[in-house]
Parts: structure tokens; sequence; C-alpha cells
DNA sequence: ATTATTAATTTGTGATCACAAATATGATAG
DNA sequence: CTATCATATTTGTGATCACAAATTAATAAT
């Protein structure tokens, strides 16, 4: 797989096992990553053209957040979706997300509002054109424009690597599913902001969360 | 320090960075490691006679679940505890952890309730003879033996990052306020057990994870 | 054609080495 | 005694190598 091409160069004030390591972020949350795919570490290496080592580092660390699988066949797999794994990410989704972005509310200034207003548009557009890789692209990026203003130590990385868990099988779902379907709450999100309601924030991103993994559920369940 | 008395002697079926995780997992839990003591990689691959390699991926593993930190001076750290780390931590301990509990209990035979009873038999003794380190031992092994019974993929690997960066503070707050104040909860989750309620499990576990945390933010703000 | 057996290749793991950057140490000057 | 600078040591990082275990390919047998 050409995968240099898909990824962000190396910024070289960066060691280089942060570099494969967000890189490999940003795949799994880009839906690139398909359930079921598998690596090697030298094959890793080679596609970024560095030694095994901080390749080693960045698939174990995603390993131990649950993004990736080693499988007994000695391979780096992306893990596929069970029902009960579903379920739990839901739930920890519903209790910690909402919060999160509770938290956050305050920290969100005018320009970040602005950004966020901007990137429901793309978001727009991509449901309208049924394209379903800028549409989890765009959605991860209002998510966390929300969740990443209050800069929250513990339960930020926490639901990032939720994120990390259901990304891949999203875009398999989505790609069956289509985009038309979805209703978009992220409207009342950003009405929210405007007036500073904490509640109604919490509310929107509550239903927008349910409302998107009950869909993924009906296609897990196909 | 000497690390190799304190912790299980390697079990040559695992591989070596798995022994250094679980016994660095175990130190930390055991509230062996206190915040703000530091180590490098190689002090702990001598302490462990290994080479550098299998505690790179074990450390590096815990600094990404948060258990342990890359400070700018290149040395290991265990975290500080700070007041919102502490104010989420205990958001997500009282979301997730009564929740996980509810997921367990249909799981619970009659074997493990009666560990879970002397386990908490054990616990009695260590908060009257005001026995810190056995006291955040056996609540460990309490919560985590009702948890581990559902064996839930996701919300039982993120509960334990969450125990992993607070069980250092708890130790020192221990160490200050005492076992005496301490009330048990546990009672009323074993007798919730008993009876197969869900609901009043779920509210035992809030309830001690209530106490024990507020106990905790009091010393925070000595 | 299908299965059983052997050989060849590839894999993750752990050890070792080189290296730049950071830390600690020591000497020197005021 | 304190501050400053040069030197020596220690650190994390990344590359490379050895090796056993596992997978894959190739061969032989039915």
């Amino acid at each position: 797989m050409d995968i240099l091409s898909k990824v962000e160069p190396r910024d070289l004030k960066l060691n280089a096992n942060e570099w494969v390591y967000n890189s490999l972020c940003q795949l799994i949350l880009s839906g690139e990553f398909v359930p079921g795919i598998s690596f090697t570490f030298r094959g890793i290496a080679n596609s970024f053209g560095v030694s095994t080592m901080p390749v080693r580092e960045a698939a174990n660390r995603l390993i131990s957040e649950g993004a990736l699988d080693m499988s007994e066949k000695r391979r780096i797999t992306v893990s596929q979706m069970t029902q009960s794994k579903f379920d739990e990410l839901k739930v920890a989704r519903l209790y910690l997300e909402p919060h999160l972005a509770g938290l956050a509310l305050n920290h969100i200034n005018s320009k970040r509002l602005n950004l966020l207003i901007n990137i429901d548009k793309n978001l727009d557009y991509a449901i309208s054109t049924g394209n379903v890789v800028d549409y989890i692209k765009y959605n991860y990026q209002f998510h966390f424009g929300i969740y990443e203003a209050g800069s929250s130590p513990v339960l930020l990385p926490l639901v990032r690597t939720l994120w990390l868990r259901f990304s891949p099988f999203y875009r398999i779902v989505s790609g069956r599913a289509g985009t038309q379907t979805m209703k978009d709450f992220h409207k009342s999100a950003i009405d929210a902001i405007k007036d500073k309601d904490s509640v109604a924030l919490i509310n929107a991103m509550h239903s927008d969360i349910l409302e998107g993994m009950e869909m993924l559920n009906e296609s897990l369940n196909e």
C-alpha cells in the first residue's frame, strides 16, 4: 500500500516514532484503514523509509490503545468490531463526550466558533455529495474542534482512543449505508455554543453521538 | 531501588516486555511508586536484568496510558496530580465503573462471590490496623474482582488506565489521612451481588467511588 | 488433483551499538 | 564562597544484527 502519499511529510522537529504514530492515527481516523487489513513492522518501516524501531514504538502504542491488534499469526491488524465492543464504545462515548464538550464550552472563542461553522459547512457538502471520506474527516474535526478547546488532560486522550477504535468500522458502514440518512445535530451544537448554553450543548452532542452510533449498530446486525 | 524483590518472578512463557509492563503496573497500582519519583530506561533495565528494549516498550506503553510521564529532563517520572486531572478522573470513574460493575453482575458466580467476601475481610483488617499498602491492594482486588467477571473488552482496559493514574496519588494521601475515616460501601455491594440487584450494585459502587475520591480531593486542597 | 512432508523465507523479540543532546562534574576565576 | 565555563558522563533515539518461532513455498507421495 502506498502510505507516504496519504500522510503528512515528516517534521524533523518530531521524533521518527511520533511521526509514524501521528501518521498511523491519521490513517485510522480518516477511515483509510479498514478492519481486517494487516501489516508487519518491516512493511510499515519500508513504507515510511525508517527502521523498524520507531514503527515498533508507534504500533505497540496503538495496540495498547486498542486501535490495532497483534494477531496470533504475527501480523498487526485493524481490529474487527463486535457487538459487545460496540455497545461499550457507545456507552463510553455517550457518558464522556457530552461532558467533555461541556468542559470545553467556556474556552471556545469566536475564532474557534467560526472554524467550527466552516467545518460544518464542509460537512454538509460532503453529505450532499455522498463523499464518505470527507464526511469522516470533517465529523472528526468538528467534534475535536470542540473538545480540544478545553485541553482536558485525562478525558481528551481517553476519548481519542475511543475514536481510534470505531473509526475503521465507521468507514465500512458508511460506505454501505451512505451519508444521506444522517441528521445533523451540529447546527444545534453551534447554536448552543453561541448562546453559551452548556445544557443545550451537552444535549446536542448526546443526540449526535446517539444517532450516529445507532446508525452504525444497524449495519452491525446485518 | 530494589525492584526485583517486590515483583513477581518472570514467567518464561511471557515476553520480557510483558513481564516488565506487568511488574511496573503492579508497582504503580500497589502504591509503591510515589508521584515525582523518576527513572531511566537503563536504570530499570538493570533492575530487571534485561536490556533496554523491553523496558522501552513497557515504559512507553505506560507513558501513552498516562501512568508515567517523560519529563523534559529525559527522565521517566510518575505524574503529579493536578486538580483538573483529578476532577476528570473522578467523573470518568463515576460514569464508567458503576456501569462496568452492572455489566459484570450476571457473570459473578458463587466462587467469585466468596472470593470478594474474603477480599473484603482482608480489607477490613487492613483498615483496622491502618495498613495503607494492604488497603490499596485489597481495594483494587475488590473492584477488579467485580469488573473482571464481565471481561468487557473496552471498558475494562479503560478503567484500568484510570486506576494507573490515581493510584500513586492515593498512596500519598492515605499515608497522611489514614484509613480510619473510610466508610465501607463494599458490604452493600456484596449484598447487591447476592440479590442480583443491578441497581443496588451500581449505587453502591457509585457511593464507594464518590466517597473515596472526595476524601482524596480534600487532601489535594491542603 | 489432493494431501503430507520438508525446505526456505519472513516474522516479532531482544540485545547491542552509534550518536546527538542533555545533564552532571570539575576546574577556574572573581 | 559563588559564578562561569569547559569537560566528562549519561540519556533517549534509531539502526542493525542474531535468533527462534511461525508462516509460506516447494516438493514428494498417494
